[in-house]
DNA sequence: TTAGGTGCAAACGTTTTGCAACTTG
DNA sequence: CAAGTTGCAAAACGTTTGCACCTAA
C-alpha cells in the first residue's frame, strides 16, 4: 500500500551498463525496453506478464529475448528469480539495499513481503552453528490472510 | 550421521490407507511398491530416483504411475515435493511429527537439515503482526559447508 | 566491418494426459 | 461387473537453442 521506497532506477541502469561494457555486450532497442519495464515494476513478473507488458510498446519482441534478457539481468545480480509452487518462474528487482522475504496467502495467491532482522540474526546462527558460511536465504511463510479469514467465517 | 529417529511407518500405511478408503481408491500392487519404496528413504528423492529403485524389484513400472503416487501421497499430506533450484522436483516422506529445514551448500551440493524452533516462533509472530494465520513455511539457508570453506584455502 | 542480438521455430526436459487393457473390491 | 489403475506414447508445459538475418559500435 502506498509510498513504495523512491529506489534508485539510475544506480541499477548503471550496474548494467557496467556490466555490459565489461563484457562487450550491447545495449539494443529491445534490452532497453524490457529492463526499462522491468525496472518500473515491483511485483513478482513471470516472463509471460512481462513479455506482455513490453509487447504494448512493441509487439514484435519474442519470448527468447525476453527470456535472455532476464538471464543477463540474473547473471548481474539485478533481478532474482523465484519460484512459488505453480512451474513458473517469476522475478523480482534486486534493489541493492533491500531484502526481504514472504508472506504467501494459500487461499487468494496474495503475496506480502517482509524483512526481519532477528531471524536472519538466527539463521545466521543455525548456519555458522552447522560450520556453514551462510551466503543467501530464502524463507517463505505460508498461511491464511486476514481476508480470507473473514470470509472462511461466513 | 547415524541414528535416524525411528519413524512410524506404520502410522504412513495408516494415513494412506485411510485417505484412500476415504476417497475409493484402490491398494495395488504398484502403489504398493512405489509407496514402500519412498517410505523407506530418508532423503529428497526426484521421481527418476524413485523410479530407478522401484524397477529394481518390479522393471514394468512406468513414469506415470510414479509420478501419479507421488501427487496421491501429496495430497494426503505424506510428501513433500521440494525445488532446489535445477528443474527437478524432488519428494520427501512427510514424518508428521517432524518438521525441518534445509542449509545447502552452493559447492557441493550437500543438503543438511536443520530445526530451529526460535526461528519458528518468529515467523510465527511475524504473520500473526500481518494479520496472516501461518500453515506452513519453507526455509532455505544457502551458503559454504565447513569441507568447501577448508578446500578453497589452499 | 564484425561481434553480438533478434525473432522464429524447433528442440529440450520434466510433468501430465488420453486411451485401451487390466485389476481390485 | 463397475470403477479405479496401469503402461505406453503422445501432448503439454516452461525454457533453451540453432540459425539466418539484422544492428550497434
Amino acid at each position: 500500500m502506498g509510498a513504495t521506497a523512491e529506489h534508485d532506477v539510475e544506480q541499477l541502469r548503471a550496474r548494467l551498463n557496467d556490466y555490459m561494457a565489461k563484457h562487450g555486450l550491447r545495449s539494443t532497442e529491445q534490452r532497453r525496453l524490457v529492463t526499462e519495464m522491468f525496472f518500473a515494476t515491483s511485483e513478482h513478473l513471470s516472463i509471460e506478464d512481462l513479455l506482455d507488458r513490453v509487447r504494448i510498446e512493441e509487439p514484435k519482441i519474442g519470448y527468447a529475448t525476453v527470456y535472455r534478457t532476464l538471464k543477463l539481468l540474473k547473471e548481474c545480480g539485478l533481478a532474482f528469480e523465484r519460484h512459488f509452487g505453480d512451474g513458473v518462474s517469476r522475478y523480482e528487482v534486486a534493489w541493492q539495499d533491500e531484502h526481504h522475504d514472504h508472506l504467501i496467502c494459500i487461499e487468494c495467491e496474495k503475496i506480502i513481503e517482509f524483512e526481519d532482522d532477528a531471524i536472519e540474526e538466527l539463521q545466521h546462527n543455525v548456519a555458522s552453528g552447522l560450520g556453514f558460511k551462510l551466503v543467501r536465504h530464502k524463507l517463505e511463510l505460508y498461511g491464511v490472510c486476514a481476508d480470507c479469514q473473514a470470509k472462511a467465517q461466513d
